[in-house]
DNA sequence: CGTGATTACGTTTATCGTAATTATA
DNA sequence: TATAATTACGATAAACGTAATCACG
């Protein structure tokens, strides 16, 4: 068995079971692509690729947990590849986060700080995205970690680990009708033009669903992109917003006012992504104890070790640590 | 990279650093291993052996870490190999059990029984040992499980999962002065000769810590490979016996008598261990969930995979599940 | 000098790419 | 007929084993 071998078949899989595209990312070529499929397939003794005439169609029942073993073994190739950069520097390298702007925005700042003087020699960079985009991003080793919400995505070779909630609150102008009330109802909210995140954010899916649930229809005239944006428009008169209660700031925003809504919606979990069967540098799981101080590297390591089926498992145990 | 040069860095750790006896090991020649460490130190561009001369000494730093890598990897070249039995028959093939004597006389016949007939077409294979040995069995592959109480040494590359709890009983002869008293003492035991288990075993471990927490000096006359042996002394009048409550038969052993002894000893706790990393067959994750209903496939899978630091993150899983 | 690792070199094997072939849609 | 996988084959490169070399006790 080969290495070439396996890194065929996820090349394959990754390519939508087209062996040409897969042989060009090898760069190689097709036959020789083939050529290594099937002589793994003779070596463990059935076939890993359903093939129809001369297409292949799809993997095995088998094929399925050779693709998984085999993600595995090149996910330790790459690892053994790290070790060297590990060892020369335990303090310097790059750091790609990916995040949204609500984290880059209001919640990193204060935490790449820290990081940043704690490790000088690291380059940070930032990329922004939506929920199901910065784990896109990681998953294509385009960027080390995801920081933000929840993605309605389910990404199986990424581990998910919990780091903070979110609450939110309703942001209006100074003097407005909302402020006199003693405890805001949705029905409240209801009565005003409502400005909300966009709706690939898990934010205002939650929003949503609370309206949902109370049988009311909110009257929400603007989805923007990010909290500033939303807060422009509420500083214009043209509703009120719904955002995560950090992207107000009291000594910045001095013509809003904002109002708790944590009876009103569910918090949002803030979560920190990594790649299945990665040996994260040291500084990145430095970084990630910054996010977090119950995600010490003891406890993130093991967590980013194995299958890709304990979902509920490994939730468990991130509540204990 | 080449999964032949990280099976010779295995290898040489494992025949004590010693380049030849590795490539004796993997039939092949001395100067071919040797090559091949050099091409992999220099692709990875550190030293994973550190050498004095013309002598291996040791693992660096960083060899280290390519060992454990090293070892998952192989670890997964087996599991590839083990797909096609696994596919080509669920419930056929052998399952080789290391266990203790009173694990294989008291508690695995009903387990065996239950299991054999829900998998009728299973070899299985029984292999008898002190804790430490049937532990060295499963570390060679001589073994697909071990059974037994905890090993006084331990083993980073096995992983152990608590089953049960075997309390401890006084077995004495019928109408020995000991069954008049209310309740029993330490004190009370050491008034007569007593026999138990052998040193290797950690029931025997556990009962002389309670003795000597006490300050007391039992007088041990006899140590007894199993219990049925120190159930035969007894029943002779030699003494008084200390052993697993299960060892007991009330309608085999006419002549004895037991009393619990819960009180006086700590319990000890019954381990299944597998190698760390392995993909077990479906019938061995059934024989474990016989021995368990705690240990299903899918609590067992998880707790297999990973590095083989977690230990008290893989025990609060284990207790969650 | 014996043991043990490294270097040198020739043989064998396997890998790779081009080209030809086959089989669909 | 265009697309896609398989088969055939020659060139290249890597792996292997033998033999020679070096280094230390």
């Amino acid at each position: 068995m080969k290495l070439q071998q396996l890194r065929c078949v996820l090349e394959i899989y990754r390519h939508g079971n087209h062996i040409t595209s897969a042989a060009e990312a090898l760069h190689t070529s097709q036959p020789g692509v083939s050529k290594h499929i099937h002589q793994l397939e003779v070596e463990l003794g059935f076939p890993i690729f359903i093939r129809k005439r001369n297409h292949v169609i799809g993997l095995t029942e088998p094929g399925k947990e050779v693709l998984e073993i085999a993600r595995r073994m090149m996910a330790d190739t790459e690892n053994l590849k790290h070790i060297r950069e590990e060892f020369l520097s335990r303090d310097m390298g790059t750091l790609t986060i990916a995040t949204t702007h609500t984290h880059a925005r209001y919640i990193l700042p204060n935490i790449i700080e820290r990081f940043a003087t704690e490790h000088p020699n690291v380059q940070l960079a930032l990329h922004q995205g939506n929920p199901t985009q910065i784990c896109e991003l990681v998953e294509a080793d385009e960027a080390d970690i995801a920081v933000g919400t929840e993605s309605p995505k389910s990404f199986p070779n990424l581990v998910k680990l919990p780091c903070f909630l979110l609450s939110r609150s309703i942001v209006v102008r100074v003097g407005h009708p909302l402020l006199r009330l003693k405890k805001l109802t949705l029905q409240d909210l209801a009565n005003y033009p409502i400005i909300t995140h966009d709706p690939a954010s898990s934010g205002r899916w939650k929003v949503m669903t609370a309206f949902e649930k109370a049988g009311i229809k909110p009257n929400v005239i603007s989805s923007a992109v990010d909290a500033d944006i939303c807060k422009t428009y509420v500083e214009r008169g043209l509703g009120i917003a719904i955002v995560a209660t950090i992207t107000f700031d009291p000594t910045h925003d001095i013509k809003l006012r904002a109002i708790d809504a944590g009876h009103l919606f569910e918090q949002s979990t803030s979560f920190v992504t990594l790649r299945r069967n990665s040996y994260p540098r040291t500084y990145m799981l430095n970084f990630i104890h910054c996010l977090s101080e119950r995600l010490t590297p003891n406890v993130v390591r093991p967590a980013l070790a194995g299958r890709s089926l304990p979902a509920d498992l490994v939730s468990k145990l991130q509540m204990l640590a």
